[in-house]
RNA sequence: GCUCGUGUGGUGUAGCCCGGCCCAUCAUUUCGGAUUUUCAUUCCGACGACCCGGGUUCGAAUCCCGGCACGAGCACCA
């Protein structure tokens, strides 16, 4: 064989999963997930959560939990989302993240930051107008405040912290140049003043303690660099984000992370949803709440039976791409499934269910419960009122078979008993007992939850099981009269 | 407008950096079939794609140039 075939570098092998991170050392590898608490954790959240968990158990690293919230008046936090939040981690993942950081309890230090910058010539206070400075972003032109001495501009610092300043009327910024390519990364804002009297935060600890606060850009920035992140993984919203970031970190001196992007996700059968938007519909009554089925929340997720593990498979199979991308809820119903179905209890489910005589027939009925261990706490039901319910819609035919327990052929209103044994093709219908209740499976449908009454077989099944309801689809058992649809 | 980014079957995704093993991977959807006393599960099979146009090359999904399409950022939001 020719020698340079010899040398051919090796084609590498079909990947599966997750590509390797760019400079990532086995036990050196530390992530964060920092979501804005403002509300509980949405299906898009997910991806954060499952991508780097994913990361920093490979690399044997550190996710870290981070509460980006810093904004009391446009997007202000909820107070409930801290503990829930790290609930839905835990769900999620598993197993909680191995450090939480909350930046509102760190303001302290993003000001020790602000100082050295400002003290050091690379960041000013800058008191002109939003509009005014939009119009030197887009002239190019340096805004007056930048020819102010720098002595001036520790003054003002030192008059924005004990508040000399309204809100509006100081903010403290970052020199990039003005001569920047990209309009955005030009002298961007990292500081601001916020009323926290009129708005306070809502963690009773901060409340108005504080009244200069970090932009997403610095704070995010100073605090990726003190937690040692290694490798950020985020939305390309935030490349720009990235760009600014860095320009901060020369002045600095610091060495900006590796850095990943995945597009936008959409859902086909939910559009789009945002927090606030939500918030909203379930103040005005539209929503039952955070969990209501039609939402998604984590929690109405949860509640709806989708396991984590389906969660994890979905959000894995989706891997880091920069495209935005539109999938169809079925696909993760199918991680689901495959999660689900050996472990769900059999359960009848009889839809608008007709009540009719049966002779001739058993007086008891067993049935399998879990189908890959048919041994397994079987269903037995007492026959002897010699009555069955099936379905309406079953009852208009004349001749099928009642699963597990025997053939009938219907004449004038009953059903007579045939073989025992199946003996034909004819169609397998469900059934149940006398002693079933009246029951609810309700169904998030795009605008309303639809209730279908029904006839549900006793069982001792605790509320949030995930059964199987036979020929209908998996539910999760809500209490005593309802039961959920999770999907089909 | 300026800046940045992305284009592989119905939907996602692998391959693209380092051209040949790619008449293109895997999953899902749909449709057929087998097993099954569920319209579930499992198994088998089928349909189905490299945005367009040039160029380089013996050879291009992969490299180059030019279009086109779509998305994001340009907030004292995150």
């Amino acid at each position: 064989m020719a020698p340079e075939l010899l040398e051919e570098r090796p084609k590498a092998e079909r990947r599966v999963g997750l590509p390797d991170l760019e400079d990532a050392e086995e036990g050196n590898v530390v992530l964060r997930f920092a979501p804005n608490p403002n509300g509980p954790l949405s299906f898009g959240h997910a991806r954060g959560l499952v991508i780097n968990g994913a990361y920093a158990e490979r690399y044997n690293g550190t996710l870290i939990l981070r509460f980006d919230d810093t904004d009391t008046v446009v997007k202000p936090p909820m107070l409930d989302a801290y503990g829930s939040i790290q609930q839905e981690t835990e769900w999620l993942l598993g197993r909680p993240a191995d450090r939480v950081v909350i930046a509102s309890d760190r303001i302290g230090v993003y000001h020790e930051h602000a100082t050295v910058m400002i003290e050091r010539g690379f960041g000013y206070v800058c008191t002109c107008t939003a509009e005014a400075f939009r119009d030197f972003r887009s002239a190019q032109t340096e805004c007056p405040c930048r020819a102010v001495p720098s002595k001036e501009h520790i003054t003002r610092w030192k008059g924005m912290l004990a508040g000399a300043y309204k809100p509006g009327e100081a903010v403290v910024r970052v020199k990039t140049g003005m001569d920047q390519r990209n309009p955005a990364l030009r002298d961007w804002p990292a500081l601001r003043l916020q009323d926290t009297v009129a708005n306070p935060h809502p963690r009773p600890e901060i409340g108005s303690k504080h009244q200069v606060w970090p932009l997403l850009d610095f704070q995010s920035a100073i605090e990726d660099h003190l937690q040692g992140v290694t490798h950020i993984i985020r939305g390309k919203d935030l490349m720009d984000s990235t760009r600014k970031q860095t320009l901060l970190y020369e002045h600095f001196g610091w060495t900006y992370p590796n850095t990943m992007y995945w597009g936008r996700v959409k859902v086909h059968e939910w559009g789009g949803f945002s927090t606030s938007a939500m918030r909203k519909d379930i103040e005005n009554g539209r929503y039952e709440g955070w969990n209501d089925p039609r939402l998604p929340t984590l929690s109405a997720l949860k509640r709806r039976g989708i396991q984590p593990e389906a969660l994890r498979a979905f959000w894995l199979e989706l891997a880091i791409t920069q495209k935005d991308i539109s999938v169809p809820l079925s696909t993760l119903f199918s991680h689901n499934t495959k999660v689900v179905d050996s472990t769900a209890p059999r359960l009848a489910f009889v839809r608008d269910a007709v009540r009719m005589p049966l002779s001739g027939g058993p007086s008891e009925a067993t049935l399998v419960r879990y189908p890959d261990q048919p041994k397994k706490d079987p269903r037995h039901h007492d026959l002897a009122s010699g009555h069955v319910y099936i379905e309406r819609e079953d009852s208009m035919t004349t001749s099928f078979r009642l699963k597990d327990l025997v053939d009938v052929d219907q004449h004038e209103g009953r059903l007579i008993a045939g073989d025992i044994e199946r003996r034909d093709q004819r169609p397998i219908v469900h059934w149940t007992v006398d002693t079933s209740q009246h029951a609810t499976l309700i169904v998030a449908e795009e605008d309303r939850l639809r209730e279908v009454k029904g006839r549900l077989e006793p069982h001792q099944h605790p509320a949030g099981t995930v059964v199987q309801l036979e020929r209908i689809g998996y539910a999760v058992v809500l209490d005593d009269r309802r039961l959920l649809l999770a999907h089909e």
